[in-house]
DNA sequence: CCTTCATACGTAGCAACGCTACTTGTCAGC
DNA sequence: GCTGACAAGTAGCGTTGCTACGTATGAAGG
């Protein structure tokens, strides 16, 4: 999979991993993987800063804690990333629907309004 | 429709209306209203550039005309042009239904390989 | 005649975003 | 002792589309 292809819609699929239950950065990162069939095999320069800028919007908040000796910081969901998570969806579903009509074969010329 | 979406995507969109018949860059912003019901509205600064990407990369061919009183420059799809798309057109089915996976509610959690 | 709008091309500079490459540290297994 | 999985992070880069301009012709309206 071409990797910038991704472009706008990284956000959209961290909340939507974190949406079935609160992850650490590693985790999430499997979760991708496991969830898009080895797909999505995403560096950790690329999910972490990723995160930490949802922070920042308030989609996500995050805690220490330590496990076997291991240094964790789990993400959860805040009602913000909920909202903004329904948001993306839509989106995407736009996004995808209007692409598509180009690209999909069996795509019509053009939905009228 | 947010902006950035595109990212990644925009020449294939290109290309994609290319095929079905050569036009001069204005037209190509037309055809891609035209065809997405208004939904890819793109201003000129990103269309000129991409295409001359694009003929960089020799996807496209150029020439120009004049029609009452108008420089035109028509692009054409290249045969070089052709296997892009098609590559590109994989590359969307791909990436469409992995993202999808997540941001789509009838998604299944996974295809196995 | 003059202004405005649609047609038609183009560039410069910017901002967003993900990636590569690197660093730090623990624990398990050989 | 060393390697590899686990776990977090940053710095700097390249790609890419967008905003804001600039140029020019023809048609329409006043």
């Amino acid at each position: 999979m071409k990797a910038q292809a991704l472009h706008g819609h990284l956000d959209a699929l961290l909340l939507a991993v974190l949406e079935q239950g609160e992850l650490h950065g590693y985790a999430v990162i499997e979760a991708l993987r496991a969830r898009s069939a080895g797909q999505l095999d995403l560096p950790t320069g690329t999910i972490y800063p990723a995160l930490r800028r949802l922070e920042r919007a308030g989609h996500v908040a995050s805690s220490w804690s330590t496990v076997n000796g291991r240094e964790r910081r789990t993400y959860r969901l805040t009602d913000s990333g909920r909202a903004s998570l329904a948001g993306e969806r839509a989106g995407w579903r736009e996004f995808s629907a209007t692409v598509g009509r180009f690209l999909d074969p069996a795509g019509p010329p053009a939905t009228p309004a």
